[in-house]
DNA sequence: TTGTATGCGTTATCAC
DNA sequence: GTGATAACGCATACAA
């Protein structure tokens, strides 16, 4: 590994001149630039990024904290994010917390410790306090999950507003005895917003509630099935099934099918996300795009303004909107 | 933002002490150590990496090249190699070229330019020169896909074999015509051991070849659908699909399912890799069991061995055992 | 047990 | 247009 010195010293010039053209920096004969090129050529030179990163306090890396990653409807928001990233220079560290507390401490250390500039939280468990204390101190967007009161900004749809929609749709559709299902965190703003749509809708048409949720994920599929069948057990009645999401959707109609129960003639099924599971899934399941690839983008951008203070007054709360998309699983 | 000088002063002690204090070097008296512990945390003191990775010439973090990451497929892979990594304090950057060389050229450098300690490749365009050239100035380890003929180790999976024992299911559950499917790059060694092994059974049964590649991945399933449909219209008597993923069975089945053909009665179809696909589909899939979590853990200790150079003469092939899983869809 | 001094590789300021 | 040199923050060899 060869450093700065050497090919100096092999060019005769000092550092600084190597440093020029290495930095395309302006006023350097273009006799001295083939030199310096030459030594670097011969030295198979490469400069050492933890020099530069030292000397500029600047390391061009963001980090994205996300729960995981085996799911198109992160890793959307992720291509969103890096996209917007390349193009501006910077790169992006992708980490996974699975949930687990100490991992994402860990990675929150990065921030402190000048690893990287800035950090988008996708899904966390960080507390209030944690997350108004590093939106003080660093560069810091939330997007889709957040916490409401946070002062840091954040990027996001209006899962009420979504929900309540969808809820209309399967009352339109003839459903009387709908269910909520939620497996993975409750703490979550989307569930709650969800959940909230969801009392809200059967509220005013005087219909039962029915729902269930549980903590563990599971790819959302394993889980799911399982409060599915404890549902049904419990209320052969049901004839809708709002779930949080369409791998959880996949679970209750893999449930159903289990029970020969025809979707969507006997039952109809919604889901979130609008993931590639949704369409390759049989029947294809309705559900609710998010845009997430364009939440990405954006909030990747508001960080660039955070990082390099474009701005000084960054609006806090970011809402993007969605579509509703109607398929097989909750046909008339 | 502190520094090691502004806590040392608070302290009033040098640096040498406030840094032994940090690392927990032997040799502080527990008066002093109070006193500087005092002062870092009036400070809220934290380092700064990029200091200790200069002096150090070392960062603690290494880089998974992957094309894409949202597919459980390779996300266990990297579950495994993380889990090894963060038992012996290293980070795991994961990188996603989704096929793009620029990309994947812009991942290399930070190897080249001290950002990580050392690289593992899951699947990649690099050439064999760049590998090999990598392989001897940086700790290099591929997994899954690998260049044979190239001198980094790797960890594998005899996918000949593997592939050789799915062709005999398919033929003694009583298939005589059997198309292969692949889509995605078809340079990879997954895929010339697949399909040497398809031919190799064909050949030795005296049964007709039938197959077609797609170089698009479009996430397996779109562009399966379409290679199906192709292969269908051409050839209506076939009754088995061998597929190189859960994904493309995936996609192949629902172009069945389109054209009312009966699984597993009309037509049989294996894929490949077991993941959470495979069995959440309806029907659930024949496919190969490939113990990746275990080969993301064995590649991430054959990396640190190199890196921390524990073992001189490394064994460069690795290859591991693998288990076929009879589902329904290829059931007699 | 503690402090002094040096250097890691780079960039940037200031002379010339 | 080029060079000398200080500085970034830290760890460590050596001295005390």
């Amino acid at each position: 590994m060869s450093t700065i010195q050497q090919v100096a010293s092999l060019a005769k010039v000092s550092v600084a001149t190597v440093s020029r053209v290495i930095n395309n920096s302006a006023g350097v004969s273009e006799k001295t630039r083939q030199k310096v090129e030459q030594a670097i050529e011969r030295l198979k030179y490469q400069p050492n990024a933890m020099g530069t990163f030292l000397r500029k306090d600047k390391t061009n890396m963001i980090l994205v904290l996300v729960h995981s990653v085996d799911n198109p409807f992160f890793s959307m928001i992720i291509q969103g994010i890096e996209n917007i990233a390349h193009h501006n220079n910077y790169n992006v560290l992708i980490c996974t917390t699975y949930g687990d507390r100490s991992r994402e401490q860990h990675y929150v250390k990065m921030l402190r410790n000048h690893y990287v500039d800035g950090m988008i939280l996708i899904s966390n468990t960080l507390t209030l306090d944690e997350i108004n204390e590093l939106n003080t101190n660093y560069p810091l967007v939330q997007v889709i999950e957040y916490l409401p009161e946070s002062k840091a900004p954040y990027y996001s749809v209006d899962f009420y507003q979504a929900s309540y929609d969808l809820m209309e749709h399967l009352i339109s559709s003839g459903c009387k005895n709908i269910a909520y299902v939620h497996t993975g965190s409750t703490q979550i703003i989307s569930h709650l917003e969800k959940y909230r749509a969801y009392i809200d809708v059967l509220t005013k048409h005087n219909l039962p509630i029915l729902s269930k949720t549980n903590e563990e994920y599971n790819f959302g599929f394993i889980s799911a099935k399982s409060v599915a069948a404890l549902l049904l057990d419990e209320n052969p009645q049901i004839d809708g099934f709002f779930a949080t999401s369409d791998l959880i959707a996949i679970g209750i109609i893999d449930e159903l099918q289990t029970r020969k129960k025809r979707i969507p003639e006997d039952i109809k099924v919604v889901g979130f996300d609008n993931t590639i599971f949704s369409s390759i899934y049989n029947p294809a399941i309705t559900t609710v795009e998010l845009n997430t690839y364009e939440l990405g983008c954006k909030s990747m951008e508001l960080l660039l303004n955070k990082i390099e203070k474009l701005e000084k007054d960054i609006k806090k709360d970011h809402v993007l909107p969605y579509q509703i998309i109607v398929k097989d699983s909750s046909q008339k």
